[in-house]
DNA sequence: CAAACGTGGTC
DNA sequence: TGACCAAGTTT
């Protein structure tokens, strides 16, 4: 790895520091819809879709723009109906950010009569926020020094320190927060945060890093930050096998509603116990990853169906309006549209 | 503190 | 194909 050699790394010389990542981000920094508005709620519903989720999610599939354009304020997204809000979030994962928003905008109106707080410990203090998120608001929001530390920023801090502890405990999430606040531009917050995490997004990315070309080169500690950061143990994935049922009768079709649980409020394709469905006609076979899941879900065909309680009979064009996760509208319409074809 | 929580993309 | 990853929070 070719890399320039650290002169004085950023707590040496934290202004120049900031000054150099600060003067790359006013070139070279990306156009986002969150960055156009200093809307504490529209910056809110952005930093709450992006957790654990791509930019190119929220943007390319249009979540973003849908989700604001549905829910324009606190007071459109706390009157809600558990329906639209799924909707709105269907495709996104994590479906609990979706009620723990919706509860964050309740307490909005509620307990600040409709007026975003302006204050970090209130912010904090909202549902499904926590510290990243909080200082994300106060910094993008309102321009407020407070840090925030994320993915990106913790992979750019533990190469900028050469830090090679594991970055998942406590003790070191304790190191990375404490740095992010020695660094952190008094004032320019908004700017800063938001170039530091572009940083970890762009140059400084997981991987190969791009160090050449990166502005804040010469601040930088560490010798093989391809090596960083390092990650403890990860969860190890199962294996799982889901059956389900098609059944159609006048063009309709029998799916359950969840209640309770992950997807708590989506519909699905009716499950029956391996035992009682395994030798039914297979239709279609796919698999999707949940958590810390790899499923197997096997689509049989209604040979000798039981309805059971909470099972509806819905049209097509019911389905569409329904919440489902994408596996099983993948699967329904690979069952309807290949007829008998097992993918 | 470990585990749960979704999904799609990449190598 | 399978492991890893992506603007984390809650329990």
């Amino acid at each position: 790895m070719l890399k320039p050699r650290c002169e004085n790394d950023a707590l040496e010389d934290p202004d120049g520091f900031r000054r150099a990542l600060r003067a790359w981000f006013e070139s070279q920094g990306k156009d986002y819809p969150w960055r156009r508005t200093q809307d504490a709620y529209a910056i809110l519903v952005s930093e709450v879709m992006l957790q654990q989720t791509q930019i190119a999610t929220v943007l390319g599939r249009g979540f973003y723009a849908r989700f604001m354009e549905k829910f324009p304020d606190t007071r459109a997204l706390a009157a809600a109906e558990d329906d639209e809000l799924l909707k709105a979030w269907e495709g996104l994962g994590y479906y609990r950010r979706a009620r723990m928003l919706r509860e964050a905008a309740r307490v909005v109106e509620r307990d600040h009569a409709g007026a975003f707080p302006r204050d970090h410990a209130a912010v904090l203090g909202l549902p499904g926020v926590g510290r990243y998120t909080a200082g994300a608001v106060m910094s993008f929001a309102f321009d407020e020094a407070q840090p925030l530390v994320d993915g990106n920023v913790a992979r750019v801090l533990s190469r900028l320190m050469d830090f090679s502890g594991e970055i998942d405990g406590g003790k070191a999430q304790k190191q990375l927060w404490t740095w992010a606040e020695e660094l952190l531009d008094q004032a320019h917050p908004r700017a800063y945060n938001s170039a530091l995490m572009e940083l970890g997004q762009t140059h400084c990315r997981t991987g190969q890093p791009d160090c050449l070309e990166c502005p804040v080169s010469k601040f930088c500690r560490t010798r093989s930050p391809a090596e960083l950061p390092k990650k403890g143990r990860r969860v190890k994935v199962t294996a799982l096998d889901e059956h389900v049922v098609f059944a159609e009768r006048n063009g309709r079709v029998l799916l359950k509603k969840l209640e309770g649980g992950r997807r708590s409020g989506m519909w699905r394709l009716p499950e029956r116990p391996a035992d009682e469905i395994a030798c039914w006609a297979l239709l279609h076979q796919r698999k999707y990853g949940i958590t810390r899941y790899r499923v197997t879900l096997h689509v049989h065909g209604d040979e000798g169906l039981k309805e059971r309680a909470g099972e509806v009979w819905h049209s097509l064009d019911e389905v569409a309006e329904l919440v489902m996760p994408p596996a099983d509208r993948a699967a329904l319409a690979a069952v309807l549209g290949d007829g008998e074809e097992i993918a």
